[in-house]
DNA sequence: AATGTGAGCAACCGCACATAC
DNA sequence: GGTATGTGCGGTTGCTCACAT
């Protein structure tokens, strides 16, 4: 028996997601938590199918996300562990927090594998190509990574991935420079530059305290000059009042929920919080939106706590 | 100014896995 | 154990933009 799609497809929606869809999609997760996604369009009242709204909300609206380029610390992630893991992009991103597995399967393809390549580096097996394989035409078909040769693609055997205990997080990290590594941090170094952005180390990621307003900004120093004026502006940008009445508006709180909600929302910075989603929301955003894809978000806008979103995993849950 | 081309990215598709019944 | 359902994952597509001609 063939399986179901996960919706009739019909009458549903498909492409860009629109302001409006965006901010029914939050609203309702905002209200409601993350569950039952095939229910959600319904519920939310979106003509999309559950996967899309899922999607769209671990790829674009969460509000732990990371946005603009990978930092160069990042980039090593990637590529040390795509050498241990292959095109694992989940698995990946979930040692990358604030990043999610498109936005690394993307970068990857565009950007890494293009610079590996430029090295002498088979992308795929990490491997030095051989002399005159930087031919593209004499690059060898796709061969599975190291592991990936030794197992079947999906997990049918054990995958030897890093644990990492969250305290232990930073040497962990550095546990990944694998001597490829080291000698691929060698080379970039010297001459693999990374696109030119502010680099934000994980450490440098705070978790602004509620009503502390000034430790967010603190935390974006290293970030271009762009990101105070988008800070400044979104914080007092007049849309943070509908957004406030948009969070409010459909749903009929009983007064413990609300008090459970905004208790929960303090864990934010909520200026923060608020800004970001604000600028999702903005129409504004949605203008120029396109510019935005190829200008790096403020990086001050994705310092939401990530301590609070790691330990609690699913933040919504929290909420509710 | 108009057109062509390539890059980058969001979103879709289909399969696999996990779980409930 | 078999089936149905929900979700996650990786590969791919197609749109938009920037730049070159």
């Amino acid at each position: 028996m063939g399986r179901q799609p996960c919706c009739d497809k019909v009458g549903l929606k498909k492409g860009p997601w629109t302001a409006e869809e965006d901010k029914k999609l939050i609203n309702f997760i905002l209200t409601n938590g993350q569950c039952c996604w095939r229910a959600v369009p319904k519920l939310a009242g979106l003509l999309r199918c559950g996967k899309s709204c899922r999607l769209r909300w671990t790829n674009y609206l969460r509000p732990d996300l990371k946005r603009g380029l990978l930092s160069e610390y990042e980039e090593k992630m990637v590529i040390d562990l795509h050498a241990q893991l292959g095109n694992r992009w989940s698995k990946i991103a979930s040692h990358l927090p604030g990043r999610t597995d498109n936005e690394i399967k993307n970068h990857w393809n565009t950007h890494i594998k293009k610079k590996l390549k430029k090295l002498g580096i088979d992308p795929v097996t990490h491997k030095p190509l051989s002399n005159n394989t930087t031919d593209q035409n004499q690059i060898k078909p796709e061969q599975p990574p190291l592991q990936e040769q030794e197992q079947d693609h999906h997990e049918s055997s054990i995958i030897v991935e890093p644990e990492i205990k969250e305290a232990e997080k930073p040497e962990a990290e550095d546990q990944f420079m694998t001597p490829l590594f080291e000698s691929m941090d060698a080379i970039m170094m010297n001459g693999f530059c990374t696109d030119e952005v502010p680099i934000l180390e994980p450490d440098e990621i705070l978790a602004p305290c509620a009503g502390d307003a000034s430790t967010s900004s603190t935390a974006t120093t290293t970030s271009s000059s762009s990101s105070s004026s988008s800070s400044d502006s979104y914080s007092n940008n007049p849309s943070s009042k509908f957004l406030e009445d948009l969070l409010l508006s459909d749903s009929e709180w009983s007064n413990d929920n609300n008090n459970n909600y905004y208790s929960s929302m303090a864990l934010w910075d909520d200026d923060d919080f608020i800004s970001s989603l604000d600028m999702l929301l903005n129409d504004d955003y949605y203008d120029s939106d396109r510019k935005q894809q190829q200008q790096p978000f403020d990086a001050s806008l994705n310092q939401y706590p990530r301590m609070i979103m790691d330990s609690s995993e699913s933040w919504a849950y929290g909420l509710f």
